[in-house]
DNA sequence: TAAATAGTGTGATTTAAATCACAACGAATT
DNA sequence: AATTCGTTGTGATTTAAATCACACTATTTA
């Protein structure tokens, strides 16, 4: 992640970088168009898996409910990234949901319009399994920062990945270019609003962050939430939100 | 996963199944063999990512090593598991390590030679994605389970993960053929054999399970465990070890 | 057969994090 | 200008889990 936040100045990257123009003109070619609100949810826990998303626009957060209630934001995909699954069996289905944080324009791709591309093309058979591979990567990335430092280097690799797909370098130090409340970053690392409200208190006290007009977090010193979650520096395309 | 545990007696699902005849064929015919004895590693952390292996006999742990020297098992795979993965750049690298818990003979897949193969069959390419999926699947319902219901759920769901790969099916329970240390257990599930040791003893005391000969865990009382977890009976390739 | 080693079981204590409770702020609404 | 609502900040308390400490029991192995 390193390499993105200390060389660029805007670095969202988005998951289907992986694929060639061509292979991306295949995908195209078999998306069709929907639009989806705000606050409307493209998918539900439970539902079939026989579809594939491609992001135009706009932002869905991918979440898995407990049964307290509480939701666990397992990924925030935005413009140019491509979300879904390939079932195992016919009757594959999500286990967690896909809910519009903004008003999206996908491209809907048909498991099967995606399966008959791949048998022809081998090159995009290939890429595709890269996007797979790497969005494996994602998630045991999270998993291994979420389980392994405490609450703390949780919420530290939360602000490094939010950096990565956010963030703006500025003389002073890399500034989020979005809002989270203190709940939204709670979800993400599976606490509470109040811990993450101290953690983030504790953190500005030393320096380490800052807020910024609207909101915005600034992070001024990346070594210091790196070393709070042992960071191994993973590449770009892992480390994000 | 309940499909399993309350149908079969012996339900060790293999993630090759995944795999038709013909598929499998065109795997084994770009296996090298290869002997790993107990406790050597198959790779290492941060290794070069550029094959696969897979598992004719033997038993190989996949483990995350943190800083302070604590070791999160992430899977365990055995006879008929593929592992690995597809990087993205062709420098892509493992974040995980992979120990032989036994003597293992594998089949070691190249990377380039897996690729020629998915680009000249079309049903392999889908087939592997489909494996590829799972897998992640598996990955993503771990996660749930041991970040959403403490640890007390995250063993109960790692109890339920072992009987669908070892169990066996007894008139009064089902039977763990393999024996795990309180300290396995705590590997599994991030925790310490302690906390483990102390949460088996409330789940013998409440007659969920029980310790049967050689040590063997036998699960008595499978909705009491599923409970804890908030069981979402995800189908069995996906609920394993 | 004794010694060493690996694993179990449990108390006592500490630490991390969740929960409860409430005051205060700021933006939007009426 | 007053009210509502979502959000922040922080104290006090409780709970979950880690840590420390040590006795005990199996299982190896010398």
């Amino acid at each position: 992640m390193s390499a993105c936040v200390q060389q660029q100045n805007f670095c969202s990257y988005q998951n289907t970088d992986i694929f060639s123009k061509q292979s991306f003109q295949y995908l195209e070619s078999i998306m069709y168009p929907r639009v989806i609100e705000k606050d409307q949810y493209l998918f539900l826990d439970s539902d079939r898996a026989d579809q594939l998303y491609y992001m135009k626009k706009g932002q869905i957060k991918i979440t898995k409910l407990a049964e307290d209630g509480k939701e666990l934001v397992l990924y925030i995909f935005q413009e140019g990234d491509l979300i879904g699954e390939l079932g195992i069996t016919a009757d594959s289905r999500y286990n967690y949901s896909a809910k519009a944080t903004a008003h999206c324009e996908i491209g809907i791709i048909q498991q099967q319009d995606l399966e008959t591309i791949i048998w022809q093309h081998g090159d995009v058979a290939v890429e595709f399994m890269r996007w797979m591979s790497n969005m494996h990567a994602i998630t045991r990335s999270k998993f291994r920062d979420l389980m392994l430092y405490g609450k703390k280097g949780a919420l530290c690799s939360t602000l490094i990945r939010l950096a990565n797909s956010y963030g703006i370098m500025t003389p002073t130090g890399i500034v989020i270019s979005q809002t989270f409340t203190n709940n939204d970053l709670a979800e993400l690392i599976g606490t509470t609003r109040e811990t993450v409200n101290r953690m983030l208190s504790t953190l500005k006290k030393d320096g380490v962050v800052s807020l910024e007009s609207e909101g915005k977090l600034k992070i001024i010193k990346l070594n210091k939430l790196k070393e709070a979650c042992s960071c191994e520096d993973c590449p770009i395309e892992i480390c994000r939100i």
